[in-house]
DNA sequence: GATTGAAGCGGAGGTGCCTCCGCTTGATGC
DNA sequence: GCATCAAGCGGAGGCACCTCCGCTTCAATC
């Protein structure tokens, strides 16, 4: 499998002075990220790391790339998780308990909602690893439900994936995370299985 | 009842060559998003109305401010259509389709779901007008379903605002109108009626 | 019609984003 | 060790955002 072509991970062999600079740059960011928040200036990250302005764009082409990439070893975490979800709770009660994280997650990383939302807007790019990951950790909590009779058989976990990525980002400051829990709850009250019978039934 | 305290209605009469002033900056604004599209500089559009930037910014505090402005007439449209569509059509189809128009107009105009995402994150600030207009809208399908049978009772109408925002920030591009749509159904599963016996009830 | 002070104006200036391109440096072949 | 040149670097510069505050204008009062 050839790696991705996004400089999240280089495509080829980078120069050994490039490469000391972007691990340079990725730890000055993760560092600069969660001690000052998520609006320090990528200038002043550049300078931190001893590089030019234009180094820091050349390897992280947005800032959301930069921010994606300094997070992408929680977020591998986040995803890593699901298998000890889905071993000691149902498939649906799993999922739910799964995307809460996921938005705690993104809370405690404000500013990460938006580099998300790229990630996961990557569609047409098959070698975006983040979402790749995330889309694998969906994919499996809801085929698991589906086995076990408790989520619906016809969702594409891309649209779930979508889904969470919209709950958190029009709910997403610390005061509506109750708001946020309910809309999860709808979401995944739409996802349940339920008897044909009882679809649109009127009371 | 008193005015709204936001630049979006003068909280107390201007004097007259604000009053001007504000005018010709929406009736340019108007023309320079939809011209332009959303990616107008600010400076343009005050320069182009004739005045300094320092006005346009103390008439509309965010170039979100300005876009709701701009935009707050076919909103209103858009919410005014909602009895027409509860005469004709059954709550919950009337609901999608309301969504679906929704999506659309804000597929017109790139840059108004920001806004709107401000507009409707705006929880706290009770006359924020457009705000109040969409809640009603929602409120007055929610409560039709609920009455029809069709649609739970136990919905708050801004949570369901905050989806559809979700939504359309989500799957904002057009290429994803076919996902925004499936996220629609999904939520709409989410807030339909079912007997409680068939909740949760394993296949 | 003069006075006055509150309301409004405007744009210079500070800040950050991002691009562009001439310069530097590491890797490779000899 | 040296030559070569693609890969990489850096930061000046252009652009837009937004703030701030000294100046102007309106309208209320006499």
């Amino acid at each position: 499998m050839k790696a991705s072509t996004l400089s999240i991970t280089p495509a080829r062999q980078l120069r050994a002075d490039a490469q000391r600079n972007r691990e340079r740059l990725l730890k000055i960011a993760v560092h600069a990220f969660s001690h000052k928040g998520p609006d320090v200036t990528l200038e002043s990250i550049a300078s931190e790391a001893g590089v030019g302005i234009g180094t820091l764009y050349r390897h992280f082409p947005t800032r959301e790339a930069l921010i994606e990439a300094a997070y992408r070893n929680e977020l591998a975490r986040l995803c890593a998780g699901v298998p000890e979800l889905l071993r000691t709770r149902p498939a649906d009660v799993a999922l739910r308990t799964w995307m809460d994280r996921f938005i705690d997650y993104l809370a405690t990383k404000r500013g990460m909602a938006g580099a998300l939302r790229m990630v996961i807007a990557s569609g047409g790019n098959p070698h975006a690893q983040s979402r790749e990951r995330l889309l694998e950790a969906v994919g499996a909590l809801v085929k698991a439900g589906a086995d076990q009779g408790v989520l619906r058989r016809d969702v594409d976990p891309a649209d779930v994936m979508i889904g969470i990525s919209g709950v958190s980002l029009a709910a997403g400051t610390p005061d509506q995370r109750q708001q946020a829990g309910r809309l999860l709850d709808l979401l995944l009250d739409g996802l349940r299985y339920r008897p044909p019978d009882s679809r649109r039934r009127r009371g």
